[in-house]
DNA sequence: ACAATAGAATGGTCTGACCATTAGATGCGC
DNA sequence: GCGCATCTAATGGTCAGACCATTCTATTGT
């Protein structure tokens, strides 16, 4: 046989943690262990595994940073699967944190991947979608009113996660839910002047949608976008 | 003042591995340590920062999963800070390999971005950019030539990596990168049958950038994305 | 009833030891 | 001298057992 078409797996990497990281993975993908369940206390895992206790927490640390679990102390404390963990969130903000992405990168890669969701959005949304952002609209629109419209970093994340809903495709959501994130970080960071008109752009992108008008939906969604952007660099 | 506009930054997390963390993620940052130096040993970090070993190495396994240290043993080992990590990579694995985004929405996902890419590399890209891709695809060829052109996941990535080079944008290039290592890994899984004509239509994009032809490269790159996939499902 | 307190569960940290791997130094045979 | 085997030190990986801090629960006292 030739030799070149040989080829080995990289070699079980020899530390433990590891393989305990991939069979607690294992068991999540396989369903035996799902979202919103609790593990085993630190001191039994380490029993069942038949390893110290120390190489289970590196393992449970490791998935922790991965966003795979929340870990709390104190009794009914715990190990548990986080639900819908947007993982890419805190890479991205260690490449923001680093400084190996600068702030005008990310937002014109953020104009340039939300154009396409909401494109996407347009073409194969539901009406259950649209109401969803109708919805949401509204309540910000409310909190506004009310005054309490600058804290929540909520209200800004909210219509994007919808809008990726929207496309149906989960690999989207998630990168516009790390996008997200990232920008409500910075904006309660900085706290700039509120954006007085946000309901109504808002509600004019969700009028595109509706009317299946994909070309204008990404127009304004871009140009809102970009407005963004020249609030936080002042 | 008004109640609600008082705010206060999350209660630092009271867990030791996390400070150190961040004061390594803050050197580095700073630009104090840099990609490719070596962190002094496990036991003399603990003794800097007044910890015990076990707090430094959990603040490593965080570093490491995070993608920004890689842990070498035996002596001259020590933890090493990367250089252009793709921090992205591990989580989209764990996404795919969790089930919790399916093959369909990645690929999906993965032809629209590579288009979006594709369509600013053609507006900006310079000579250089170019010319660089022109030699991965000699390089591509010459392999396949010789036969090694099943093995080597870096010709498939290489292409994609240099495309994202040529938008000049960062994130671009991250978000590009991390696609492109999972599909190779998936490559390397499936071993589907080569692409004999893979140089060739390379060689097509390539031209349509040069003549700054973004309509006609976003479209030859998505049908050659599309029939990637189709093999990789059989 | 209600509040204060004690107790137990559980993650976080510490100490100090030993193991496994690696790079380099040492030494032996030729 | 050269080359190969061996030894040594450095360093991450693991272990064992302890104690601390936090959080929930149950009991107790008023």
């Amino acid at each position: 046989m030739d030799q070149a078409s040989i080829s080995f797996d990289t070699v079980r990497s020899a530390r433990l943690f590891e393989e305990i990281c991939d069979q607690i993975k294992g068991q999540l993908s396989q369903g035996k262990i799902r979202p919103g369940d609790k593990l085993p206390p630190e001191r039994d895992l380490a029993g069942q595994f038949g390893v110290s206790r120390s190489a289970v927490r590196e393992a449970l640390r490791a998935l922790e940073v991965s966003g795979l679990i929340e870990l709390r102390k104190g009794a009914k404390g715990g190990a548990f699967l986080l639900e819908e963990s947007a993982p890419l969130t805190q890479s991205m903000e260690d490449m923001i944190d680093l400084g190996r992405v600068s702030m005008r990168d990310f937002t014109e890669a953020r104009i340039l991947i939300t154009e396409v969701v909401v494109r996407l959005a347009c073409e194969r949304g539901k009406k259950k979608d649209f109401n969803a952002i109708e919805r949401d609209i509204e309540r910000l629109e409310a909190a506004v009113e009310k005054g309490d419209g600058r804290s929540d970093a909520t209200y800004v994340t909210n219509f994007y996660d919808l809008l990726a809903a929207a496309t149906g495709n989960q690999m989207l959501r998630f990168l516009t839910h790390g996008i997200a994130q990232l920008l409500a970080g910075l904006i309660s960071a900085r706290r700039p002047a509120p954006m007085h008109d946000l309901g109504e752009r808002r509600r004019a992108i969700l009028m595109c949608l509706r009317a299946r008008d994909a070309d204008k939906a990404g127009k304004l969604l871009t140009e809102h976008l970009m407005r963004v952007h020249a609030r936080m660099e002042k």
